[in-house]
Order: structure tokens, then sequence, then C-alpha cells
DNA sequence: ACACTAAAGTCAGCCGCTGACAGTTGACAA
DNA sequence: TTGTCAACTGTCAGCGGCTGACTTTAGTGT
């Protein structure tokens, strides 16, 4: 399809229509979230969104399939973020270590690509808003499990297993993924929500798992760090 | 509050009403299993499900919250019975082992009392559209989590921990929630839907849960079986 | 037999969401 | 510039889940 100059190098403009497009649904996805953080998930209909950016009810439906769709846009990006980086795992890791890595390796890297679209601590707010909101709640986990499914194939595939047969890979990241959202309450119910804090949690969550899981624990929280291979 | 002769013994009949609500009640729990099993989930109505017992959409609203909470009735049965066969284990057994006795110990009594309200099979092809409906789906793992957090406070409770401050008990459960799910879906993606059948699958995946962290696994299935103390 | 009250029915209405149709506005070429 | 095409948006009508308010029905205890 012969389209004007343009050669194939960079993306040099969007075109007017396709920027326009983004600004709406940028402007969508903050008036959403900031009225979710304030008024509560249930207590905003569709209609006060599309009113609060100036535009039909049905247009928020043409960018968005539901009202919470809206609500985990921010998320969807951290979590396709944390793919790719399971993906780039040199080939030798052990498979606990790779989803270790990959998650606080790149840590850094989503913190900032989430706050170029909405403050940290909106974020912060309309997370608790998601586990308070049974709804949202729900539509969370559902979205977590589905983005483990996607771990285990790719897990099953760096170790050369079929997950269907063999329950060792999802068994791995469901644990893993326990393991995250543990930590993902932590956060949220706390008074720190920098990504510093957020990062140091999820280190100590993560070095808890192995232990956690063996004998009884009335001592003190094993010594042992993380065990580098 | 003086009551009539029916000294205080056994219940020995529950009134005429009481039965009535419990008929009712039952009614509406297999005329909708019935029709989600059969029709799907999406394509069955509120109005279908009060219309196949006769009763307004109103009155169904007046036993059920949601749609979704009929589609739960029954594992809602089983859940309780676990937690209380966690409370009923020994004081002096290792966490992760409460878990895995109480659930495999009381499997039997669960799928009796499952089965003398619903046939097994139709459950089995109820968790199907639980789990290919998104929405349902949803669902089930946030009542999942929610069995989770009281299982962690047990846990908690039985080593002498703080639920808040102590991350393990939670990591743990939600280790073995996950495992427990994985179970789940191989289960009903097989073709033995036999309680014997479950047992089995629920008995490997524990078995798997420890050798499946640590290290990498491109030997077979580890040889030692489930750890005794 | 009667009054009391729990349960069921009826009606109206909100909200999430969708299909169909019409109006508007960028994109591109003549 | 202008005209055409296609994309985007608005309007309208309607369904299904769910709720509040009110009326009617039907067990329950005197």
């Amino acid at each position: 399809m012969g389209t004007v100059g343009t050669a194939a190098g960079a993306p040099p403009r969007p075109g007017l229509r396709e920027r326009k497009k983004q600004r709406t649904r940028d402007s969508l996805v903050r008036a959403a979230l900031e009225l979710f953080a304030t008024r509560g998930y249930d207590r905003t209909t569709v209609d006060d969104i599309a009113a609060a950016v100036d535009v039909s009810q049905r247009t928020f439906f043409r960018y968005f399939a539901s009202k919470e769709e809206v609500a985990f846009f921010v998320p969807r990006l951290a979590e396709s973020r944390v793919v790719e980086a399971v993906r780039k795992r040199p080939p030798g890791e052990a498979p606990l270590e790779v989803l270790r890595r990959a998650v606080l390796d790149s840590w850094d890297d989503i913190t900032e690509t989430v706050e170029q679209l909405v403050p940290l601590e909106l974020h912060l707010r309309v997370y608790r808003v998601i586990e308070s909101t049974p709804a949202l709640l729900a539509a969370h986990l559902r979205r977590a499990t589905e983005l483990e499914e996607e771990l285990a194939r790719i897990v099953a595939e760096r170790e050369g297993l079929d997950v269907d047969t063999d329950p060792r890979p999802r068994i791995l990241v469901a644990a893993f993924g326990g393991v995250v959202r543990v930590a993902e309450r932590r956060w949220s119910t706390g008074d720190d929500f920098s990504a510093a804090a957020m990062r140091g949690l999820l280190t100590v969550c993560l070095d808890h798992v192995g232990p956690a899981l063996v004998g009884s624990w009335r001592t003190d929280p094993s010594p042992d760090r993380h065990r580098q291979t």
C-alpha cells in the first residue's frame, strides 16, 4: 500500500486522527482513575467518566470493553513488561530465579513507564480501590491467573517440558504469583508507596518462598539469604 | 422466649414455612445449574431460572444476592468443610502437612455432601462452565483468595504468629492454593470425574510442591515421595 | 376464627452494555 | 480547493442484572 514519503524508518508522526484518539483514551483513563480513587468504583458511573471528558457514553465503550477495563489499563502495561523480561532471561537460570530476577530487574523500568501515564500516588489509591471492591478484585485475580498461564508456558518451554502433562511449571508460577500478590497487598496497605518500598517487599517475600513451605516455623525468619547459584 | 413443647433436643421439625423455603432454594440451585451446564452462563437469564421454578425474578434475588452466587452454592459447601477440617488438625503438625491432610482426609466426606445436593456429573459440567466463563472464573478466584485469607489466619494462630507482620502464613497458603487450583483444572479437563481421580490429582500435585520450587528440573519427576516428618 | 408477620408478587427505575443508524471530521487524490 | 472515502462520534432504543417501595398471599400462634 503506497503510503506517502515517510520512508520506513522511525515512526515520524501518527497523524492527527491517531493523536486525537490517543489523547481521548488517556483522558478517559485519567478521569476514570481520578473518579474511582475519590468517589469509589461503584459510585462512579460510566456516564460520569464520559461527561468528565465530554464524550458520549457510547464512545467510552468504543475505547474500553467494560468499566472494569479502564481500571486495569495501567497494570496491564506493567504485566506486559514482566513477560518481556522473563523471555529475555539467560537459558541456564533456574526457573524460580528467572521469575525472581525478571521482576526485580525490570522494576525500575516498569515504575517509570507507569509514572509517565499517571502519578504513582494515584496509581496506589486506585490499587487500594481495586483491593477493596469485590468486582475489581475478582477481575484483578483473573488477569493474574491469565498472566500465570502465559508464564507457565514460557517456563515450560525453557525447560523443554510439556505444560499439559507436567504440572511443575504451573505449580511454580502459581506459588510465585501467590507470593507476588502478598507483596502487592503489603505494599498497598503500608504507608510507603515508593517503588523502592515495593521492591523491598518483593525481595523479602520471595526470599521466604522456599523456607515457608517445609517444616514448622516457630523460629525467627530463617537467616539464609536468597541462595545465589 | 417460650416456644411450645419441642423440648431442647434434636431439631424436630423446621416448620412448614422453613421447609418450603428450603425446597425453593434447592429447586433454584438445581434449575440454575442445569441451565448453566446446558445453555451456558451468559445465555441463561435470571428470568429463565425463575421461570423454571415458577417464581418471580424478585424472589430469586431474595435467595441469592446475584446470578453468580447461585453458581457457587455447591463449592461453598465444600470450602466450609475444608476449613473445619483444618481447624481440627493436631497441634504438632507442620503447616503444609496440615493443609494437605485436611483436604485429603475430608475429601470423601465432602464428595458425599455435594452429591446429595446435585449429581457429581452435573457439578463437573458446571465447573467447566465456571472455568470457561470470564465473569465466573473471576468470582471463583476471588472466593478462593478469601478462603486463603481465612486459612492463613488459622495457620498463623496455630504457629503463634502474627499474620500481619510475618508473611510466611500467607505465602504458604498462597502456594498451596495455587497448587489446588492446578489440580482442579486438571480434574475438570480430564475425562475421569470421579472423586478418587480428583484425590489422586491432588496428591500428585501436592507432592510436587516442594521440589518444583528449587533448582532446575530437566530430570524426571523427582523420585522422593512426600516427605513425612 | 383471627390477627400477626414472614415471604412472594408487582411495578418502576438505575446502570452496564450493545446494535443500528445518522452526523461529523480527518485522510487522500483529483 | 474540492470531493470522496473511511473513521470516529453521537443519538436512540433496548436487554439483562439488580434494587426499593408497595401490595398481596399464606404460615403461625392465640
